[in-house]
DNA sequence: CGCCTCCGCTTTGGATACAATCTTGTTCTA
DNA sequence: TAGAACAAGATTGTATCCAAAGCGGAGGCG
């Protein structure tokens, strides 16, 4: 593999911290960590930082590097910001979007059909559906032809619990109607109807803000006090 | 001061590769830099894996970090996500702005009035007024009270000759013309009209973009070639 | 009794040394 | 002569070592 160590433990440690695996305020002690994750501390040190970059740990100078907490708010936001970035991804594709991410928008669409139709979601289901989702979301965000968008939308997905790696919808009703949403969104990017697809992406997005809010609010509000740990769960492969 | 060599090598280099020190697809050969700036290679690897991921320079495991080269369509689009961006900053603020936040924006557009009640914009006045004008934008986007924006829109400044370090506006009938977005967005702002900050905004940022590009694509064109070069011109303090 | 200081320990930050990978120029072969 | 294989040098990635800065507890002083 062409990949380094160090790319290696950041991506451990974001899969880490975004499943929830350190309380937020864990001060992460380089020495435990990297004897931990079978690297030296100087990979380890360059993977925090790039990680403090995105906003999931926090750093002081000479005083290291804390785990992050996100509350509600935050998710609020980055779902307000998201509603408006994925809005804007549609306003843009709408008049240069290509067949062939046409093509594939339809896929999408159409899998998730064949899914969703038993009436009932299987659990099993859930992880195709899921990535059906995310590259219907993303042909979007590609075919607005804008790089800045997709930096940022999936800076959004930085938060522990609101990323796409969970899903929290167990209510077919809300996931039915969501899918209904992309079968107008991709009949508005086909007609090249800007303001519509927009509009659609907009509420859509918000709502799944909402949704996820309500499900992951109770988890949060009491996980706010600061914990100082530094013990890991590492079962070196 | 509180700070380490990794963040001050971070900015150091963050400041010259925005100012256009390195032409783009330069080698940032880590040896030679490291000795340009006065500190080892480590500090100067952590700083340089955190401005990848700023995109400022691009990263390949064992071939090492290159400046990254900007074209037209990168600061259009960044523009065009900061309009957006910006424009939602305004409609979030509009009901919840305080009383000393639209003081303080009170207070940057009347002096802003005394610079430009000159009739002409003195070369000594730009640097007052462009802190003036970022001052004015910041403070909508903490009215807006959600971090991402202000996230998202710093990192949309880390492109070389289009942040607001560099000032294009020599022509006094431009700037005079923004200043006045700035006074109808604070009136707009003050009366809670929400739609109509975020319009103002929305076409003051665009339009920022439309001239600055206009400034800056000759001077981008012909710096597309990859140039493979290491040397510096530091003169250290 | 409370606070302040000092000293030792812990932890982080940086420099150096070493290993792994890439690059390049040369030589050998078809 | 073109191309592949190889080897030496250069360059990056990682580990280790040392310095410097935080932290905490014991003791002294008001």
């Amino acid at each position: 593999m062409a990949t380094t160590s160090t790319q290696s433990t950041a991506e451990i440690l974001r899969e880490k911290i975004l499943e929830g695996a350190f309380p937020p305020g864990t001060i992460l002690r380089q020495d435990a960590l990297a004897q931990g994750l079978g690297v030296s501390r100087t990979p380890l040190r360059t993977a925090l930082a790039e990680l403090a970059r995105d906003g999931l740990v926090t750093y002081e100078a000479n005083r290291g590097y804390t785990v992050r907490g996100f509350n509600v708010d935050d998710i609020r936001a980055a779902f307000e910001v998201r509603a408006n970035l994925e809005g804007l991804a549609c306003r843009l594709a709408a008049p240069r979007i290509t067949e062939a991410q046409l093509d594939r928008l339809q896929r999408c669409v159409s899998e998730g059909d064949a899914i969703l139709s038993k009436g009932i979601l299987d659990p099993e289901d859930l992880a195709p559906y899921r990535r059906l989702n995310v590259e219907f979301h993303e042909t979007i965000i590609e075919a607005s032809a804008n790089p800045w968008i997709s930096d940022f939308v999936n800076r959004t997905h930085n938060v522990p619990l609101a990323s796409d790696r969970v899903f929290h919808w167990e209510d077919h009703a809300i996931i039915f109607r969501s899918h209904n949403d992309h079968h107008r969104i991709l009949r508005a990017l086909r007609t090249g109807d800007a303001m519509r697809a927009e509009a659609l992406m907009w509420e859509h997005v918000t709502y799944a803000g909402d949704v996820l809010v309500e499900h992951v609010a109770p988890k949060i509000t009491d996980r706010q006090a600061p914990v100082t740990l530094q013990s890991m769960d590492t079962e070196t492969p």
